[in-house]
DNA sequence: TTAGGACCTCAAGTATGGTTGAGGTCAAAC
DNA sequence: GTTTGACCTCAACCATACTTGAGGTCCTAA
């Protein structure tokens, strides 16, 4: 067969036409192209934007995303075990993030018992983690000096 | 005393003086103002703003924070007992957030346990899930009719 | 052969969470 | 009294993850 068109992948996805080529200009996917131009897509491609959904789906951004898979094999069509071993490496990050997310909930915990919130002895002051906190999140946690 | 300053805030805070204006611009502070427009915060204001900043480290958007705020009591200073109120709703969202995330990747395991990562029997396709997903995520999580 | 849908590119718009800069005012120290 | 730093507003800009629209081409079926 000679390829998957845009249309078709859109909705064997369940994706955008919009959001496959938005997904291709952050290379995420590298279609083939007729010589008019158009888009022609492997099944090797559905399975690596369903791989995509899912790790959005699980907080990835983009760019995460894309590093994860160019550790997939170049040459040839990604194998079952190719696709185990990315999967455990996003395993590994998901589980950091529920342990960092986990270790806030509980020190919030603490910080509703003795109801401060706010208080610089508290255990939420802890710049330094590196939880689920991304983008440019706030530089202190939380501020010096609180003596009310 | 007569208030603070807006730098002072974000001295005490650790936020950037543009944060805090964008924060009020957001109704998540109402500070007073001058006779010639300075913006005059109070003790409370500052506990409200390390509470916006715990908030969105453990991953509450702007809106979501805004209202929970709103159900600070409006004529009076917020008690140790409103603080903890409000902190006990977000330890019920997060634990939701921890369980669904948490849910979703022993979902993953059994993914990579069976390899397949794409295929509509996949415990993965289950788009009626309420978990971390925020914004406009993917319309179906994974394609149907692959049978590669 | 021609109508229609599906495809193409590129630019601009949406929302979130801010920062940065221009142009101007206010207040306290010298 | 004047200068300096902190404050003010408003508009524009950054990144992320897309969508939407304009203007045009391709392909298939009647």
């Amino acid at each position: 067969m000679a390829g998957i068109a845009i249309g078709d992948v859109a909705r064997r996805t369940g994706l955008s036409v919009s959001a496959i080529r938005y997904y291709e200009d952050m290379g995420l996917v590298r279609p083939d192209r007729t010589a008019s131009g158009h888009r022609l897509f492997e099944k090797a491609d559905i399975r690596r934007l369903s791989f995509v959904m899912i790790a959005q789906r699980l907080g990835f951004s983009i760019a995460e995303i894309r590093d994860a898979l160019s550790a997939l094999p170049g040459g040839r069509t990604p194998t079952k075990a190719d696709w185990t071993k990315l999967s455990r490496h996003f395993r590994r990050e998901l589980d950091a993030r529920i342990e960092g997310l986990t270790a806030l909930r509980n020190r919030l915990d603490g910080c509703i018992g003795c109801g401060c919130l706010s208080l610089k002895q508290c255990a939420l002051h802890n710049p330094e983690d590196t939880i689920a906190a991304k983008g440019p999140g706030p530089r202190f946690l939380l501020g010096d000096e609180l003596k009310d």
